[in-house]
DNA sequence: TCCTAAGCGAGACGGTACGTCCAGTCTTCGT
DNA sequence: ACGAAGACTGGACGTACCGTCTCGCTTAGGA
């Protein structure tokens, strides 16, 4: 089955060191990163983005403010950069068919964004996106890029097959896809569900079906 | 031809209350009201969301800031309320054919989240809906339901033409109007266009058309 | 005895203008007049100089801030008008002897200055004063003046009799009589007691005696 | 000749606490202090007590208002703290005679006293003890304290040498030479002038002269 | 008897300062 | 040679009063 996974970015960077090994004379930077990047999701899931302050990371993280804004030039940039701890890794689908494969994806992106974990951030992550270029493209090349090329990879196999067509504005399709369930999580509020994902993937398949019907 | 207009949202004051309502001492004055209003929107599309202190609103009214704490309960009730100031009345297409609604009625909404003006205002629009429950419902019952109302009104035609399905899911058709456009407005960044119009058009003409086409 | 009593300061009103000065409209509200520096003394009394907040008066006087302002040019004004009422009126003792006399007078001081309604109000009234030349004014012409005259009277008695110095300084006895309980009330904040009045009339007596002693 | 100098009231930092007391963090800044006490002392003199406002020490010492409030815990203790700037440091008087040293100490007070910055400075100050004991208690300590001491030698030297009663009530000798001096600053307005340093002293001498004339 | 001017309580007005909170920077000490 | 702790400047926050300005309502004298 398709997943989309939460995943911590952490690289491997340091697989090592579960022996008791006392760090004495060397920095536990890394440590510190990944404590401040913890307690600024922790915080920006809580308590939400006004509430979110540097002083409050800090204290949470234990950690120097100058620490945190050694790793990072700004609030924006940390919280950038907490973001993309939660980018979920889309696997693309491959069900057999093409109404399967949109169904799964769309599917997958109801899960994700009707999980009320992800529900409380992303409000703030739109009104920080909002705010700072920066953080909206982080958002962009993190959230929703894999997704894009998930769904450039379905669209390219369903022309193949025949049931797209050729000429398919395929920025349009992305659009398609994707607008209706932000609409709803960012304006109208109105409940994202699998009524929802049906709706588009079927729209899409008639709309976009074969001139030559 | 469709137009979309500013108007101010000014009402009859409430007729609710016959009995007997006499507040004592000065009353609080309008023109003060109107100054801050105006003031807070100007600053809203200049400088943006962030930008937007109480301070500043207060200097540029000329106001004490105590006034607007005196009208407003918070920096969000002041927000919400400026907002309401540029409800988009929306008139309703009718071209003679559903293509010629629905694309006259997607030109106007095209046309207005690409003046720049609105432009400027949107995110910030977006980051206050984000953080307060109270905006968005404002913004949804000013901006979107006006939207709405039209919409409805040309699908039920279309659906009485025979253009569309008459079990079409009402819901969805508009997120789908709607949705693309804001998600390139807040989301992805991409353009805001005549080709963007065109496409949404003809994918629900196509994707929604009657079963037995 | 030796009284001093708090009087109050209420007189005639000016019977000296009969020439045609009749005033339009409704005349001023002596109640509120009365109300105003009675709620005035009680906050001074109680809460002292710097609570002393003319909305404070308005609301215990139940009165418009507007009156207040009516009736007195500014805070000080009544601050000052309110300072009036509680003049003492110090009446001359006469016991026979210049020793006697003075210790009456004195010892008729420390306990006006003993009074804990009068030690609450006193360090406010000369922070009053401090700020205020006019209230310095009328604090030295109010509580001081009636003070002057008396010790004056028994001076010059005393001159009379013999027991002082027919050159003495009438300014520096003055000073020697007042300073020392003051020095202890606003500076050093030592006991204001009959030990003081005491020390004070013999240090008078022999320090003013006549030089042929 | 006697003189009475402003010194620096900074001290040793009090060697009372040897037990390890070194807190964490960046040491308050000394630059700092002495800006804002500077600024503080310029205000009182240039402005006066009522005029002094936080936020003009602020500016004026270019100095955050919470560094003020974080070295000071109100503007009183602030005003205090800089009150102790401006401490005399008396010199104690050694002319010879009884009569001289007492002569030198008044004297020495009467130029204070009359120096028309102190006399700017003298009525915000007291107004300051009467509402705040904290600074009351300062300036007993501060400006006084120095000056009880020197008076304190002056009349054990005097006694020693038989010009003043043994059994002298010191208290009241302290009032005596203190008291008409403060009075007429703060009382009566009245000129303190040389007049004043002698009458004062010869008073002393013969009143408080040994009672076996 | 009505008219009209002024005073009344109430409270909103433009301002100034308050004392607090964070942002982003800087400084010290301990490990 | 970091890193925690926390002080630094700066600026907005929301509150308290200042002295002024309406409101609708007395309260009186003069028309």
């Amino acid at each position: 089955m398709t997943r989309s996974r939460v995943v911590n970015a952490k690289k491997a960077k340091a697989p090592a060191t579960p022996p008791a090994k006392r760090p004495r004379g060397r920095p536990r930077s890394e440590a510190a990163r990944e404590a401040i990047l913890g307690a600024t999701l922790a915080l920006l899931r809580t308590a939400g983005y006004d509430a979110l302050t540097i002083e409050g990371v800090a204290e949470r993280a234990e950690v120097g403010k100058k620490t945190i804004y050694r790793h990072w030039a700004s609030k924006e940039a940390l919280i950038a950069d907490a973001v993309k701890q939660i980018v979920s890794e889309i696997e693309i689908p491959d069900t057999g068919t093409t109404k399967g494969d949109l169904l799964a994806l769309m599917r997958d992106a109801v899960r994700v964004y009707r999980d009320p974990e992800n529900a409380t951030l992303m409000p703030g992550l739109v009104a920080a996106m909002a705010r700072s270029e920066r953080i909206a493209e982080i958002v962009r090349s993190g959230f929703l890029a894999e997704r894009r090329r998930a769904i450039t990879v379905l669209l390219d196999r369903a022309v193949a097959r025949g049931d797209l067509q050729s000429t398919l504005d395929r920025e349009l399709a992305l659009d398609v896809l994707g607008g209706p369930l932000f609409y709803r999580l960012l304006i109208t509020g109105r409940a994202i569900d699998d009524r929802l994902a049906r709706g588009v993937v079927d729209l899409m398949l008639h709309g976009f079906a074969p001139h030559s019907n």
